[in-house]
DNA sequence: TAGTCTGAGTTCCAAATTGGAACCCATCAA
DNA sequence: TTGATGGGTTCCAATTTGGAACTCAGACTA
């Protein structure tokens, strides 16, 4: 199989990355939650050559993560912004950031920190039971595979 | 940038992408996380080609995210199992399986349900802030580099 | 005893994608 | 008039992928 074909996949998991599980594309989210914007600020910032980069945002673009912003007519110049549906994508980048900060920790220390502004303290993420609350783990979950796809999808 | 140097990057984000952040090795650890193990049946189930999964599968060792075990002998076959380490990466499944039900949704509706064993509902996770409890948005969110690194990382 | 099957890869080649660099276009500023 | 600036596109060589065939060790089969 394509990689390119991966967006016809019944799962869930495989269209979310036909849009950002692309090589460069969850770095270029990551620096739009950190408040990049710009096209060159992308490019500088992640190193990445311009074509890719143009291709990635337009991957963004088209799948509603990412909106163009015009921050200034005469020459139009645009940015690109975050959509609601993007924003939906944080809790993704937390945890990445999170596992890389526990796992594969940098001599120096985490570069950053995220703090929520509400109660001023660092954020910890955990996964957690909206119904009960209790914080989850990967042994805690059972896979109910939905009558449709019976004994399709899982192994 | 060559992408195969994000992994001495600064930022714990690059540094885990640089084990998971490659086309297909989020699409195999997912499958991970539904109880494959075996080559063969990654193989069949995401129909990348052998080596690209032989390559991925080393790459998921090195990260000490899979392991491989021995299910038996003579002739010795082994399969992957997920780490503790590996298991950490839960909830960046979980979420991106989320958004993809909730912004890319099938017309047949989701394809599995996770449900937390020690309550019986299906889960829907949240990012919760640990020390307050309440539910987190990107937007109640502020970054805060960390002195080593001041002017250096933010944009 | 030869032939075939299985699981887990490796090897080969053509096709697609990437990295690097240069180029383009509209506008502003000197 | 020349040169920046922002946001790209075009070109080519190098790398990576997709697809298919091959390997290897042991087991099964007739």
């Amino acid at each position: 199989m394509r990689w390119q074909d991966i967006d016809q996949h019944p799962c869930s998991v495989a269209r979310t990355l036909a849009i950002v599980g692309d090589n460069w594309t969850l770095l270029v989210l990551r620096d739009c939650f950190l408040g990049v914007r710009r096209f060159d600020q992308f490019q500088q910032r992640l190193g990445v050559t311009r074509h890719v980069l143009s291709d990635r945002l337009r991957k963004l673009l088209d799948g509603g993560i990412v909106e163009k912003v015009a921050y200034q007519q005469r020459p139009v110049r645009e940015e690109y912004r975050l959509t609601d549906r993007g924003r939906a994508l944080y809790p993704v980048i937390v945890h990445l950031a999170q596992w890389g900060d526990t796992y594969l920790p940098h001599p120096l220390g985490a570069p950053v920190t995220r703090i929520h502004t509400h109660c001023g303290a660092a954020l910890e993420a955990t996964l957690q039971c909206s119904h009960c609350g209790e914080a989850v783990e990967a042994r805690d979950i059972r896979v109910e595979e939905n009558p449709h796809w019976r004994g399709k999808l899982l192994p």
